[in-house]
DNA sequence: ACAAACTATCTCAGCACTAAGATAGTTTCA
DNA sequence: TGAAACTATCTTAGTGCTGAGATAGTTTGT
C-alpha cells in the first residue's frame, strides 16, 4: 500500500538522505486531501449557485444563533480570511439577496449581518447535500478510526492554539 | 478540551439536531489545520524570497532524478493545479534564473525544465528550514500519534484514488 | 475634556489561480 | 497516406484573496 506521499518521501530519501522528511508524511498528506475535498465539495456548492466562499458565510450564519445573525468581524474569526475577503463575500450575497447589512444599534461602527428568508431557505437546501458529499469523501475510514482521526487532528489544533471563540 | 471546530459541531446540534454534522469533524479540522499550516510555512519561505508555488516547483525538481529535471507535464501531477498556472509558475522561476526551458529532444511539443546551479543552491538552503518548520508545527503530536496519523491520512488518499505516480 | 490609541469596516491594487480555448506536434488506423 | 483524435504547452479573461491603508467611531488615561 502506498500514496503519492510514499513516492515522494522515497524521492528525498534517494537525494537528500541526510535530511528528515517525515514531517512531509503529514503535511504533504494533509494538503493533498485538502485539495481533493476542495474539488469535489465544490462540484456540489455549484449545483446550488454556490462557492466555498459564500458556503461558508451562509453556513456559519445559519449556525451562529436562532437569528442568523453575525457582526463582519465575528465572520471573519470564523473563517480564518481577511476583513477585506468578507466585505467582498458580503457584497457578493446582499446583492444575490442572501443576507442583509443593518447598523449595529450599539455601536456606529457595527454592521449586523442576518441571513435573509431566501439566504436560509437555501442554505437549509444545501447543507444535507453537503454533509452527504462529505461523509462519502470519507467512506474509506470506519467510524472508529474517523473517531480516532478526529481526535488526533484536535490535539494538533489544540496544540497551535486553535480556540473555541 | 476542545477546539473551533467542537464548538461548530455544537452549533449545529443546537440548529439542526436532524443533520448528522460528525463530517465536518474531519474536513473542518483538516481546512483550518491546512490554514494554519500554510501562514506558517509561508513566514519560512518569505525570508528566502520564495512563496509556496515556487518551492513546490522546485522541490519537485530537487527529489525526482539526479539531473533535476521534468515535463511541465510532470511538474503538473505532481503539484495538482492546472497546466496554465505550471506556465506561469515557470515564467517566473526561468526570469529569476532558477530554472531553464529547452525544447524536448523526442517530442517537439515538449519542454525540458531543469533546476539551474542557482536554483539547486536556493531550494538546498531552503530545504532544511522547511522541514524543521514543519517539524515544529506537528510538535504537539508524539511519534507514535503521528506515525498513527500518517497511517489514517494514507488509507484516506488511497480510498480516493490517490497514486504513486 | 481631549488627545492618543484602538477598533470595525471598507476600498483597492496586485497577485496567483482556474477554465476555456488556441497552437503546434504526434498517434492511430482505415 | 491522410484525416481524426489526441497530447503538450501556452495564453488570457475573469475571480477571489491578501496586504496596505483609508475612514469613521469608541475607549483610555490624564
Amino acid at each position: 500500500m502506498a500514496d503519492h506521499v510514499d513516492l515522494v518521501l522515497e524521492q528525498w530519501r534517494a537525494r537528500r538522505p541526510d535530511l528528515d522528511a517525515s514531517p512531509m508524511g503529514i503535511i504533504g498528506r494533509m494538503s493533498r486531501l485538502g485539495a481533493l475535498f476542495d474539488a469535489e465539495l465544490r462540484r456540489n456548492f455549484a449545483k446550488h449557485d454556490l462557492d466555498r466562499a459564500s458556503f461558508d458565510v451562509l453556513a456559519t450564519l445559519r449556525r451562529s444563533n436562532p437569528e442568523h445573525s453575525l457582526t463582519p468581524a465575528g465572520l471573519m474569526h470564523s473563517s480564518m480570511v481577511t476583513s477585506g475577503a468578507i466585505s467582498q463575500r458580503l457584497d457578493r450575497l446582499e446583492a444575490r439577496g442572501l443576507v442583509t447589512r443593518a447598523p449595529s444599534e450599539t455601536d456606529r461602527r457595527g454592521v449586523q449581518v442576518t441571513l435573509t428568508p431566501k439566504g436560509l431557505e437555501l442554505i437549509d437546501k444545501v447543507l444535507p447535500t453537503h454533509v452527504d458529499t462529505e461523509s462519502q469523501l470519507l467512506a474509506g475510514l470506519s467510524k472508529a478510526e474517523l473517531d480516532q482521526l478526529a481526535g488526533l487532528l484536535r490535539t494538533l489544533l489544540e496544540s497551535l492554539g486553535d480556540k473555541r471563540d
